[in-house]
DNA sequence: TTATAATAGTACGTATACGTACAAAATTAT
DNA sequence: ATAATTTTGTACGTATACGTACTATTATAA
């Protein structure tokens, strides 16, 4: 599998990156992108719907949806925010942040073959050259 | 925008440029997504949807519908595979040709924004890095 | 040759990506 | 202070990602 430029080469690589995570996941049934959103709030707890949808760069509307499903299943609450009655606080429960303790215990052998593909230069590089590309896709430099 | 793993970076990277690709080729109403297929088509016509999804990274469900919507819009036609009677051939059309010559002049921007974000160095080492991240995650090797 | 397994494609369901449109609230402009 | 603008989140619709299950066909095994 070699690709012939850089945007297949993104393509390929996020896809089987993100196949390979929903595969681990599955039995936990929590996807790659609601991984993503428990990791985040993991890190900061009480951030708004809109500051994870940033972080997480996912849309809104992806997120809003996201959201629903995590809270029927228990993994993260909502609450108001006190100082803008528009937004929430998104919070991760007790059963969200034991399983995210499984759900990265679970995720170990994808770590350890992206860890084993690239050397630690390599990886450097690589994300150094992947933020290159973001900043220059920015939808805010349009 | 500075992402802290390799994961995410490209997880970003990705999301990014497929946004940006489809702010492009929205206004011919094509998707990144189905731009990638007729891209594929034009370099090989005649291939297999088996091999289309192959080689778009795409699973065959996907490709079967992303084909019902092109089909729709007169961009590729599908035949009978003369050796196979399970398999269907899929071809560019006149017009499917036609607008991927419009397709590829409207992402200019998006071609030039990434060329000039990476030396071509960096472009050649993010391959390679990518292409290792790819195998590395093959479902193939599981 | 007949039974079994593998393959190509589709139907259906759920999750995600994201556009548009909307309501409620906050901010800014005048 | 009031009007205009922006922001937060949601509802709805379409496209994509992909699992499961299914049919038709092909390849392989017995």
């Amino acid at each position: 599998m070699k690709p012939t430029n850089i945007a297949m080469a993104l393509r390929a690589a996020y896809l089987s990156l993100h196949r390979q995570t929903n595969l681990y996941l599955i039995k936990h049934n929590v996807t790659a992108d609601q991984f993503v959103c428990l990791a985040i709030l993991n890190e900061e707890d009480g951030i708004t719907q809109r500051e994870l949808s940033t972080r997480a760069m996912s849309d809104p509307n992806t997120i809003s949806a996201m959201l629903v499903l995590l809270e029927n299943q228990k993994l993260i609450t909502r609450e108001d925010h006190p100082g803008d009655k528009r937004a929430k606080k998104v919070f991760l429960t007790k059963k969200g942040t034991s399983i995210l303790v499984e759900l990265i215990k679970e995720l170990k052998p994808v770590r350890d073959k992206m860890i084993a593909a690239l050397t630690e230069n390599e990886t450097v590089r690589t994300i150094d050259s992947l933020t290159k590309i973001i900043n220059a896709m920015s939808l805010i430099t349009i």
